[in-house]
DNA sequence: TAGATTGTTAATCGATTAACAATC
DNA sequence: TAGATTGTTAATCGATTAACAATC
C-alpha cells in the first residue's frame, strides 16, 4: 500500500536508518541477496521488532517468509535519507583534523563530496590539502552562496567555532557537522551534529574502575 | 543526605553528564561562580527539570534559591565520571586521522593521555608522530598488558578494525573509541563508542531538500 | 503444503515534564 | 522577609517489545 501522508517520523528512528543502510551494504558486499529483521538485528545489536517497526514507517519493503531484498532495501534507504544524489560540502578549518578529513576517502560512497576547503590563516590560504587549494575564509559567503551548498564540516578551534558557524548560517548552510568541543547556537532551521571524542571517552570511563 | 545504595543509572543519563561538565567548565572560564538548572538548560538545549533530575540521581549538589556552585559541581561530575584521575590510552592506526588524533591537545584537560601509538606498516613503525614513536602492533599485547591500559582509540581501515579490536580485547582493553565505519563485535564487558561522520551526515540529509 | 517472516496492534517499559513543598 | 531555585513526586509522553494474523 502506498503511503499518502507524510507522517512525522521520530528523530530517533531517522538516526538508526544510516546504521541499517551501512549494515545491509556490508551484507551486500558479502554476497547476500536478502536479509531479515532477525539477522540485521543480530549484526547491529538491535531487536528485530524495532527494525521492522522502523522500516515499516516508510513503506513495506519486505516479504513474509523471505525477508527483505537487499538491493531494493539499499535503494529505498538511500531514497529516504536523500542520499540518492551527491551532496556537496564545505570544510572549514585546516588543522591536523581538517587535513585528515580533506583527504578521507569515505565520504564518496556515503553520498557526499567536499567541494571547497577554507581557512583564515594566510600561511595556509593558497596551499594544497588533498585535492584542494585552501581558500580564504573571507570568500566563504560568496562561494557557498554561489554554489548553493547546504552542508558544512567545522574543524576550527573551539574559540572560533561560534563565529564561523554564524558565518556559515549566513551563507545559507543548513547542516553543520561540528568537530569543535562547544555547543553551537544556531537558528531552528539549521541542524547540527557534534563529533567530540572527549565526550565519548568520558561516557565510557563511568563504567571503568 | 548521603546515598547509601548504588542505584542503577540509565545509560542515557550518564551520556548527558559529560555535556553538563563541558558547559559548566565553560561557565567557569567565563568567570561564573554559580549556575542554575535553568541557565544550564538554556545553554545546552535541555530542560531545567531534566538537568535537576539527572544530577539528583547522584547527590544533592545545589541549594534552593542560589543554584549550583560551579567549582563544586565540576569536582563532583569529574568524580562521578571517574575523570578525577588521568586515564592512559593507546592509539592504533596511524593514517591521516590517527596522526591528527596523536597530535590533538584536547584530551589532556578531559582527563586523558595517549601513552602509546601502534601501526602494522613497517614504513611507519619507528617513525615519529607527535610526541610518539610508532610501535609495531605485534608488540601491542605485551605493552598494553604491562601498562594495564584500559582504553583504546581505533583508527585503522574498516577491513582491519574487527581483527585489531579482537586483539585489543585480548590485551585487556575495556573501552574502545572506534573510528572505523563498522559495527564491532566485542564481549559484554567491553564498551564501544563509535565516531563515524558519514552516519552523522546521512542523518542530517533526511531533513534537507 | 509447512515453515518462515513480515507489518501491525496492544502491552509494557522507560524517559521527560510539570508541579510544588521545602528551604536557601 | 520575599524571591528564587532545588529535589522529588506524580502525570504525561514516547519508545520498545511481545505477540500474532497475514501471507510469501
Amino acid at each position: 500500500m502506498v503511503k499518502m501522508t507524510d507522517k512525522l517520523i521520530p528523530d530517533i528512528v531517522v538516526g538508526r536508518l544510516p546504521r541499517y543502510l551501512r549494515a545491509i551494504q556490508q551484507m551486500s558486499k558479502e554476497g547476500f541477496q536478502t536479509t531479515s529483521s532477525q539477522v540485521l538485528g543480530e549484526r547491529l545489536g538491535i531487536s528485530a521488532a524495532q527494525i521492522r517497526k522502523d522500516l515499516s514507517q516508510f513503506g513495506e519493503f519486505g516479504k513474509q517468509g523471505t525477508g527483505y531484498p537487499i538491493p531494493y532495501l539499499i535503494q529505498q534507504l538511500q531514497h529516504i535519507l536523500k542520499i540518492n544524489r551527491k551532496w556537496e560540502m564545505v570544510l572549514v578549518g585546516v588543522g591536523d583534523l581538517g587535513h585528515a578529513i580533506a583527504r578521507y576517502q569515505g565520504f564518496a560512497n556515503g553520498g557526499f563530496h567536499i567541494t571547497m576547503v577554507f581557512d583564515n590563516d594566510p600561511k595556509k590560504i593558497g596551499s594544497q590539502v588533498g585535492d584542494y587549494i585552501v581558500k580564504d575564509i573571507a570568500l566563504l559567503d560568496q562561494n557557498v552562496r554561489a554554489a548553493g551548498i547546504k552542508i558544512a564540516m567545522l574543524t576550527v578551534p573551539a574559540s572560533e567555532a561560534q563565529t564561523v558557524a554564524d558565518c556559515l548560517v549566513q551563507s545559507g548552510i543548513q547542516s553543520i557537522l561540528n568537530y569543535a568541543p562547544v555547543t553551537l547556537t544556531v537558528p531552528p532551521h539549521v541542524h547540527v551534529q557534534n563529533i567530540d571524542p572527549v565526550i565519548n571517552l568520558q561516557r565510557m570511563t563511568y563504567y571503568l574502575d
